[in-house]
DNA sequence: GAGTATATAGTCGATCTCGACTAGTTCATA
DNA sequence: TATGAACTAGTCGAGATCGACTATATACTC
C-alpha cells in the first residue's frame, strides 16, 4: 500500500477530478481550478499541467478525444478519463485521506535551525509572523463567510493553520 | 524581499547551518542531522545533498577545504562556509521565520477533492485518519518527552500537527 | 572462516518542475 | 484608430530531485 503513483504531482489528482466530471481542455481547467479555488490547495502552473497531462495520456489515465481550433489561435486538445484513470483517481484519494503523511514545510526548516539566531532576534521574527499570519487569516475568514452560501462544502478549511501557528507562538 | 534564491533547497539552509558549526564532509553531515533529529523537518536524500553541496559551492557559499583518503574508501571533500555563506544563510533563515509563505500539502489536495466521495466513505477515511494520528502522536510525544533532557529547543514542535488535523476531523 | 548485515561514501540517469518565452485575440481608452 | 493591457493557449530549456546502484570496510554470528 502506498506503492509510487506513476504520476505523482497532486496536479493530476486534480486534473482527473475535473474530467471525472466532464471532457475538457488544459486551458479549461485552469480556468476552473481558479474559479473554484483549487489553486489555493493545488500549486498550479501551465508548464507542470501540460506536462503532467502528457504523463497521465501515457499512463492510459486519461484520452484525447478531439482537437480542435478556433480562428488562429493554437489548437486544442479535449480530453476524457478512462476507466483506469476513474480507478487510480479513486484509490489515490482514499489513500491521501486515510493515511497521514510526512509533509515537509519551510517553516519547519526555518524553526529547527531557530538556534542559529540569538532569541531575542528569533523572538521578534516569530512575533512578526504572528502579525502577518493574523491579518491574513482576517482576510481569509471573512472571504470564506461572504462565499459560504455558495459553496458549503470547505467551511473550516485553512482557518486551523491559524491555531497551529498561534500556538506555537504562544510556545515561545 | 523574499527574492528567489540561488540555491532553494531546504537542505542547503541545513548544510550551511552545519557548516556555521564547523567545517565537515558531505556524509557527516548526514549522521550528524539523523543525530539531531533534523531530518524530521528537513528532506534528506543522498542525492539531493550531493547536488546541493554542488550547487552550494558554485554559488561561493561554501568552499572545499581538502579531500581526505582514508584506505581505499572513497574519498571525502571537507568544506567550509564562507562569509557569503553566512550571510545568506542568516538572511534566508530570518525571512522563513518572519514571513509565511503559502505550503501545499498533500492532505489539502486530498481534502479539496472529498467531493469525488461518496459522505459516509469520506467519513470513514476521515476518522480512520484520525485514529493513525493518534497513536502516532501518541508515540512522538512520548519520544519528545524522554528526549527533553538533553535538548531542550525542540518542546513543543510536532505535537501541534495534532491539533490542528484533530480539529479537522471535529469540523467533519 | 564463511556468510551476511550494516555502516561508510558516494555516483548516475530518468523524470519532474518551473520560470521565461511565444503568439494570437479581445477590450478599453485616449 | 493606434496602442497597450489582459486573456487565451500553450512550448521549451535549465536545473532540481529522486530512486537505484556501486563499492569498500567493519562487525556479528554460526
Amino acid at each position: 500500500m502506498a506503492s509510487k503513483r506513476k504520476v505523482s504531482n497532486p496536479l493530476a489528482l486534480a486534473v482527473m477530478a475535473l474530467l471525472y466530471e466532464r471532457p475538457m481542455h488544459a486551458y479549461e481547467m485552469v480556468t476552473l481550478m481558479r474559479e473554484r479555488g483549487k489553486h489555493e490547495s493545488v500549486r498550479l502552473r501551465y508548464s507542470s499541467l501540460y506536462s503532467v497531462v502528457g504523463a497521465l495520456e501515457r499512463e492510459g489515465l486519461i484520452v484525447p478525444r478531439e482537437t480542435v481550433r478556433e480562428g488562429r489561435r493554437p489548437e486544442r486538445t479535449v480530453y476524457e478519463i478512462t476507466g483506469a484513470g476513474r480507478e487510480e483517481f479513486l484509490t489515490w484519494l482514499r489513500e491521501l485521506l486515510r493515511e497521514p503523511v510526512k509533509e515537509y514545510t519551510q517553516f519547519a526548516a526555518g524553526l529547527s535551525f531557530l538556534a542559529g539566531l540569538p532569541p531575542e532576534e528569533a523572538v521578534a521574527l516569530l512575533k512578526e509572523r504572528g502579525r502577518h499570519l493574523e491579518s491574513e487569516n482576517e482576510g481569509m475568514r471573512s472571504r470564506l463567510d461572504t462565499a459560504m452560501e455558495q459553496w458549503n462544502l470547505p467551511r473550516l478549511f485553512l482557518v486551523e493553520s491559524e491555531h497551529e501557528l498561534m500556538l506555537r507562538e504562544a510556545e515561545l
